[in-house]
DNA sequence: GTGAAAGCGCTAACAC
DNA sequence: GTGTTAGCGCTTTCAC
């Protein structure tokens, strides 16, 4: 048979520790609250006969008064994107350390479904943290200035975060194409909605032109593999010899697409990711990728977002950096290639997109 | 500037939507609580009020006399493992819809981590969901005891949950390979602790047993890509034309080794893998692995254990059915491996580790 | 159908 | 250092 009723465990209060004790229920939770201003053999004796009688700390009742949940909340642009993994697990991990629970939410993508759950979470948890956020910078701007909140890959001179500078990475990822006789790169555009897709972008552009290469911008397409799936065809009649894309599915996708249409890559197709996922190591070939410090981001984040709380200063803008691995999917640019794309066929900066991007334009000319 | 002091929102209590619409507080909490039990007119004033002067009920206000939080706790054996990816979507979405959030946590595929969150969050959430629970049936029991908790993909008879029937895919599964002409067929074992690692193995061997097929089984090993490669010695040396992983992580890891020995996949051997991961699509050549609906699971799981907690009974035990889906990891046996492996050169059923497994002494007879 | 009142278990002044 | 005393914002009897 099968329990459907459990018997609820009836835990002790603050009240029946003090009783026990001999002292005053206040004295008790300051045993647990500011173990310093207790005396050090009461506070001992409070601690043994709670844990001996398994007292555990109501967590309503502590947030009522005092307003703190001890609960942060991460909100994820997408769950299953393995981009995530480490940002979720660093941040898990730092959260645990001090005390904290962390509420995870998947956003979907979608700025309004991210917005309900800010809404939603407003008061149950004591901060957020926003990975990828999907929202604008006048909404995030907004929600910073009702609850603590610290960004993660995202910037913004007056919102607290934790970037990755795939600016540089992107300068790596130039470099290495040119070196192998790429002229003219396209880069598969993810999300317009995203800070990184627009970095990786400005960080592609201002390289190539340095290089006097030419970069054409494709897209944008959903940052998964059905979106670099859907950025194949456009690709292969693109004139380019190399692509980057913006997230390591973008790439497989693409990869997959442009070998069934009978592409090689790299032989005739070369293809840079970025993220460094555990797939980007399997697929075949297995992916060029920029790799960053998701961990180190997850846990700087909520320690940032800690300080926010408690309203302590810093230098709450942190970038980490982010290095290209060089793996399969890059290789030089074939003869048949180099002659079929005569320099100058295209501007130097194109975008092959009817939809706007700001930063963009600025830099088209 | 970074702002790091949000000024926080002072929001507006039930007593101060009370008095804008002339009536009691309980008046105001029930019209959120228990509509049927407020006139209707009153709540509709109550609501439209409480709706333009922006209150939000306070959770932990709420959780204190109720002794209800709308907490869900989710423990995952593993947050980077994409089996569980439509699980915890499911059942965020239907903890959504049913006013409940869902607080995720990794277990990082340990009994104790996992143990320690199950106490951790005792005291903030409602019940628990264990996916691919690590700990022990008797621990199991016990925190059952003291918490609403559901199952999932694990089964116990007395307590609720929702478990993938493996069993049945297992069937399809050698069935397939014994169509190839394979005779010999190893099994790569994932966590002892984990029971659809057992059930697999059970249903692998019953089928095996009614077609007269030999299995092996290797490990236990890591149910990931590096326990995927830790396996490929073990699978080369083992005599058999075909091999079936606790998961597809561990398939492509098997996989990735063989090639990097020189081994075809599935020339040489075949491999079968179990989860569907994305990855399963895109790695070479793509696997053949057995599906199940995970979103479906996740639901399941919600709506059970919101039963569980509001005392109702009902059927706490489903069970869902996987499917194999073939693609190119299983093919044909070849004639050199049908010629170098005599029938009968090991027992039906062999079990190449020295670890226990009362499953299988049980059926290795 | 609605109001009054008593807590839920804890924190945080404030005294001493 | 420690005890006393108010609440935190809501739910939930119990009257009416």
């Amino acid at each position: 048979m099968v329990r459907t009723t459990p018997i609820p465990v009836r835990y002790p209060t603050i009240h029946e520790v003090a009783r026990a004790c001999g002292v005053a229920a206040s004295t008790v939770s300051r045993a647990f609250s500011s173990p310093t201003r207790v005396n050090a053999v009461t506070r001992e004796r409070i601690l043994t006969a709670a844990q001996q009688m398994g007292y555990r700390p109501n967590p309503a009742a502590r947030a009522l008064p005092s307003g703190r949940s001890l609960t942060l909340g991460l909100l994820v642009a997408d769950i299953t994107n393995p981009f995530f993994f480490d940002i979720i697990r660093g941040a898990e991990k730092a959260a645990d350390a001090a005390g904290y629970t962390l509420v995870l939410a998947d956003t979907a993508e979608d700025a309004e479904t991210e917005a309900r759950h800010l809404s939603r979470l407003a008061r149950s948890v004591d901060g957020f943290l926003l990975a990828s956020s999907r929202m604008s910078d006048a909404r995030i701007r907004q929600a910073s200035e009702r609850a603590p909140l610290v960004l993660i890959n995202r910037h913004m001179r007056d919102v607290a975060g934790v970037a990755i500078d795939t600016h540089d990475g992107m300068r790596q990822a130039v470099e290495h194409l040119a070196a192998l006789g790429h002229r003219q790169i396209a880069f598969l555009s993810g999300p317009m909605t995203s800070w990184s897709n627009r970095r990786r972008w400005t960080g592609l552009t201002a390289a190539a032109r340095r290089l006097e290469l030419q970069v054409v911008r494709l897209g944008p397409y959903a940052p998964t593999l059905d979106g670099g799936h859907a950025s194949a065809p456009d690709l292969a009649r693109s004139g380019c010899s190399a692509a980057i894309a913006f997230n390591d599915l973008m790439a497989i996708g693409a990869l997959l697409s442009l070998q069934e249409r009978g592409i090689d890559v790299p032989g005739q197709m070369s293809i840079i990711g970025s993220d460094n996922i555990d797939g980007s190591t399997y697929c075949r070939p297995a992916l060029t990728t920029l790799h960053s410090l998701g961990d180190t981001a997850g846990r700087q984040a909520v320690s940032t977002l800690i300080e926010v709380i408690s309203g302590r200063a810093g230098s709450p803008v942190t970038m980490l950096p982010s290095e290209l691995i060089v793996r399969s999917s890059t290789g030089p640019v074939s003869a048949r290639a180099r002659a079929s794309m005569p320099v100058g066929a295209i501007p130097p900066v194109a975008v092959a997109t009817s939809s706007p991007m700001s930063a963009v334009s600025a830099l088209s000319g």
